[in-house]
RNA sequence: CGCGGGGUGGAGCAGUCCGGUAGCUCGUCGGGCUCAUAACCCGAAGGUCACAGGUUCGAAUCCUGUCCCCGCAA
């Protein structure tokens, strides 16, 4: 049973993740109004930048669809009006950045609001859940679709499924994964259940786990940490907002690493120096050695470690800081 | 007008302060050594030093303007 033509719903997001499922869900049948945060200073001499939703939405990706940029939806006047004009069955409430309070949160006529979160609800509620679950060394993480409660990431779930996370995974693919995984489930579902046959679980409270958004002093790189702590935290951050080392004064931020297998004994050499004999930069950690593979100097371009490792003129017994 | 770094042979960089025949690591091509090699040795090609103007006997280097790339902070 197809009733691809009857669902009809509003999208309010604002991040990558958001614009991604947008897009996805935008192939199936686009929304009938968007709502994203509005353009912000930000950036290089501090111009307006535009959410990746709100830029995907100009580049023309929903056609005419109807946008919205509000920094307070609860009490957004256009949202009202735009309600009342067009009927919707839900609200698809995505890494939208803002807390969906009354009166919103009770325009529930049939469905409510939704929210797709890349995790396993209750696990990993809250701002950061994939990059935790990646700083975690979780070896799978999953998406959730449910309905938007009172408590962050609460309420009751629609679907669920579980999402690999591999050795060469980091958050720009596991986001990818979510994205398409969280979209295709919702759009399967939707396309052979009837609205009203739609049903809820609820989650166990008692096994929640919180995934707190990423502190800057989160993203530097403590060499006396174990190399597979600090491989997890690369992973979590790369490629944005990247975690970071310094060398010579600069900053230096780490996209890419290995785990070194096997030669996790490079003698007598010290936490964070660094040993330019190989192919690619090695460095020693608390635990283990950990192989550059890709990385960016301040005010440089992304490169790979072998072309900076060239350019670099390295002392003997250099170090990270 | 938020702060700052950078644009030099195919790649990454040094040289710029104290103007004077363009250098390093790597790659490419040719040759050699080797059972062999991403290893080693020898050799070669390849650059309007972002762009425009100015100062000068002479500018990658000093002055002025423009374009492009990037980091930080918000």
């Amino acid at each position: 049973m197809i009733n691809r033509g009857s669902l009809s719903y509003a999208y309010f997001g604002s991040g990558l993740f958001a614009a991604r499922c947008l897009e996805l869900l935008g192939v199936w049948k686009a929304p009938s109004w968007v709502v994203t945060a509005p353009p912000r200073s930000s950036g290089r001499g501090g111009r307006l930048t535009c959410t990746p939703v709100g830029d995907m939405m100009r580049r023309g990706v929903c056609g005419q669809t109807p946008l919205i940029e509000t920094g307070d939806v609860s009490s957004c006047v256009e949202i009202m009006d735009m309600k009342k004009d067009i009927y919707v069955d839900f609200i698809f409430v995505v890494d939208f950045g803002q807390i969906i309070r009354e009166p919103i949160l009770g325009w529930d006529e049939s469905i409510g609001c939704l929210n797709i979160h890349p995790s396993m609800l209750p696990l990993y509620r809250g701002a950061a859940p994939v990059q935790r679950a990646l700083m975690d060394g979780a070896a799978e993480t999953g998406v959730t679709v449910f309905k938007l409660a009172r408590g962050m990431d609460s309420g009751p779930v629609l679907l669920q499924k579980r999402v690999e996370i591999k050795e060469d995974d980091n958050y720009a693919s596991m986001l990818e994964r979510a994205a398409w995984t969280g979209a295709s489930m919702f759009i399967e579902y939707a396309d052979n259940h009837p609205i009203g046959e739609w049903t809820f679980t609820p989650q166990d409270d008692a096994r929640a786990t919180y995934a707190p958004k990423i502190k800057p002093e989160e993203e530097r790189i403590d060499w006396n940490m174990p190399a597979g702590k600090i491989f997890d935290k690369i992973r979590a951050l790369s490629p944005k907002p990247g975690a970071w080392t310094t060398i010579r004064g600069k900053r230096l931020r780490i996209l890419t690493a290995n785990r070194m297998s096997c030669c996790s004994c490079l003698g007598d050499m010290s936490c964070g120096e660094l040993d330019m004999s190989g192919l690619y930069p090695r460095i020693t950690t608390g635990d283990g050695v950990l192989e550059l593979r890709t990385i960016q100097m301040e005010g440089k371009k992304i490169q790979s470690a072998v072309d900076w490792k060239n350019g670099l003129r390295a002392r003997m017994g250099e170090c990270f800081a």
